[in-house]
DNA sequence: CAAAATAATGGAAGCGCTTTGACGAATTCT
DNA sequence: AGAATTCGTCAAAGCGCTTCCATTATTTTG
């Protein structure tokens, strides 16, 4: 039997008879072959990779905690079609190198871009360099067309600091993520936009920005806490800071829900899975290993079809009532 | 110009010119030329990729949050060497069938075990798949040898156990990890021995094990908490069930430190950094990512010579003083 | 029933590198 | 000066697949 018709037999083409298919099938299987992948890579010219930069914040070693879960979600979807995940932590001024890098060696069909900016520089050069992307989020000032997956976070972070208002919260403080990220930007904007249309006077000192480690959560909830009006209600950007919160207010002697109300944004991670009943946590929710599921079906389907347009995926967070947001206490 | 030259200028063999070199070099960087991977890898017979098989537990979607900063660490030494980092993410049940497909397809050059059992099968299949790999962490039922990098567990938690006696705790909750994983084990031998060696009863109703979640400290620590005789002090396994136990303590009215003591190990998270001058947390602590550096380093030493004898690397996790702990207060 | 269309298989040429062995040119040795 | 080395370069043969094109066997059609 030819090399031609193994060949064909196995990558299912149809001009192999059924019955030859199952001899060669039955043989691989007997002998335990399966095609070398650099051999095929090569043949194909297709690397059967998707690339997954992520990059770590050359300052504070940080990885984003979402990522994991995340990739766990893509991971999926990538296996079951056959493809490779490659991961690559950079350090984040050269991210865009990588990039060049990956395509330059054509390492990856795709890639995915996390944690976009509100200027977001590498969007317009993936697309100069014609490489399969998707973004995990979006970049406001970027007017180029592109494929994304992302929550609405200006609408969640609205609902969530309207909520807190309709329940007598005036002083709400903020504690978000670092300000140049595209989700911060947004996120800061549905609260501004809640307190303004309930006449409520802004005040940026109730905001604050920082990377979303449980320590910053910590740090800005207390700074805020120690203000001469302190606020009787925050919002955050994840469950990790609002750990931190929760340890500022113990250290202040306030109790969560009772003195003190908190919602939060919720990924949803595996090993912060706020299920009981009556969740601890207020939050808006939205799976972010949904999202990486989403994001690869997408990315794979821009493969596939390099004509596609690009095309945006907005999911809406969920806001689930828990039991850290009540009135605030009369002092 | 042959394509010979140039492949040996660009590799660096010693048998080109100095003077062709540079040429080489200088056009290339002028053409943006990086040699295609695909073809390399077809050529050379190595696939310069490291796997990272990271299972995920099937019943609870859980992904260990230690794992992004292991490949954090992991993940520039690989960079360094010009190796790629395929990550995949597995349902727990069929780990062994992907470590064979990766090397049948010879996609891999070698691999990293991530959380090992007690009994872990995968290192004497690894062995026999001829595939260098090196396991984060041990296994103590198995008596072949392998690479491996690992912390002290005993030693740690016996330390850590030690001092809350010490302190003039005799009630100690452990809130460990799964109980099959090789490190819960090991830890609770060293909580078991500190107990022995005071004299103290061993009561199983203290011990408890569970995926390490916040959400699993918490109902442990609380289960622990409503005994008759409830644990003055806890060590547990991970920052983010301290988390947790911090929230029971928290719905019990009782404080961090003053009222109950906890010793939790700390890996260092980059989220979790708990960085103050007096840290939060009474820790053991040991960084993954070191970790991570140190496997990968140890896998590719294994890798470049597969004559090597396997190697095994302990590491200590240093104790250290936070405020969350105190000698018990008088009831 | 011959001609045309269809189905199933195989031969051989790539894919873009690395590496072996051959080969002149420059250098050293007797 | 001629032989023996060393050095730098190149042509060509893989690496193990996929895929184009040719070929043969089989069926359908006028």
């Amino acid at each position: 039997m030819s090399q031609t018709t193994v060949s064909r037999a196995l990558n299912g083409f149809p001009e192999v008879s059924e019955k030859t298919r199952q001899l060669v099938l039955k043989a691989a299987a007997k002998h335990n072959y399966k095609p070398n992948v650099r051999a095929r890579r090569l043949a194909t010219g297709k690397s059967m990779t998707i690339g997954h930069l992520v990059s770590v914040s050359k300052e504070h070693e940080m990885v984003n905690p979402i990522f994991a879960d995340f990739i766990a979600g893509a991971s999926a979807r990538y296996a079951q079609s056959g493809y490779d995940l490659l991961l690559s932590l950079v350090p984040d001024e050269d991210e865009f190198t990588s990039y060049k890098e990956l395509a330059a060696r054509s390492a990856v069909d795709g890639v995915v871009v996390h944690a976009p900016r509100v200027d977001e520089k590498r969007i317009a050069q993936l697309n100069n360099l014609n490489l399969p992307f998707v973004v995990h989020g979006r970049s406001s000032n970027t007017v180029e067309k592109y494929n994304w997956v992302d929550v609405n976070n200006e609408r969640s972070f609205f609902r969530a600091t309207q909520l807190l208002i309709e329940l007598g919260h005036t002083t709400i403080g903020l504690i978000n993520g670092l300000a140049d990220m595209d989700f911060a930007m947004r996120r800061a904007q549905g609260y501004r936009r809640a307190l303004k249309e309930n006449n409520i006077e802004l005040d940026d000192a109730y905001l604050t920005h920082g990377e979303m480690t449980e320590p910053n959560g910590y740090k800005n909830a207390l700074a805020l806490l120690d203000l001469p009006t302190p606020p009787t209600a925050f919002v955050t950007s994840s469950i990790i800071m609002a750990n931190g919160i929760r340890r500022a207010l113990d250290d202040r002697e306030l109790k969560l829900g009772r003195d003190v109300s908190v919602i939060t944004h919720d990924d949803d991670l595996s090993y912060f899975r706020d299920a009981a009943a009556v969740p601890v946590y207020t939050a808006t929710r939205s799976s972010v290993r949904e999202a990486g599921r989403l994001s690869a079906d997408l990315l794979l389907k821009a493969i596939a079809d390099p004509g596609r347009d690009p095309e945006g995926i907005l999911l809406d967070a969920e806001l689930i009532l828990g039991s850290s947001t009540k009135p605030p206490r009369r002092r």
